[in-house]
DNA sequence: CACCTGACATAAT
DNA sequence: AATTATGCCAGGT
């Protein structure tokens, strides 16, 4: 296993993007790698679920482009899972069910 | 260098 | 509305 491993620029692009999004709102991937102007959901999306910066880079801002949650906890709401929700919540995201409101989604 | 995987998105069925 | 199929792009093997 790699100690640490060369962070590529991609990565890197995307964490600095991420931490311009204002607290309560929240973007998706697709929108991101558009932002960017690079890469795609897809590549977005691996580069948060390696996030080295974990609180640096709020990950859970970014959701999936349907307004779910996306991987960090709409697979399996785990009490640790469950936590990130109320996270957002504390932030000013405000969750309709299992989506999150479409004012908040940038 | 070729193939596979994945925290997604969008269209078609 | 739900499920299936295809496209997307970077990282890993």
């Amino acid at each position: 296993m790699k100690t640490s491993r060369p962070i590529t620029p991609y990565a890197f692009s995307v964490y600095e993007w991420v931490q311009k999004i204002p607290r309560g709102k929240v973007t998706t991937y697709g929108a991101l790698a558009r932002q960017m102007g690079e890469g795609s959901a897809r590549s977005a999306g691996q580069a948060l679920k390696r996030n080295p910066f974990a609180p640096e880079v709020p990950c859970h801002r970014v959701i999936a482009g349907n307004r779910t949650l996306g991987g960090f906890n709409g697979q399996r709401e785990g009490k640790e899972l469950l936590r990130k929700r109320r996270l957002l919540e504390s932030e000013g995201v405000v969750f309709e069910g299992k989506t999150v409101a479409k004012d908040c989604v940038i």
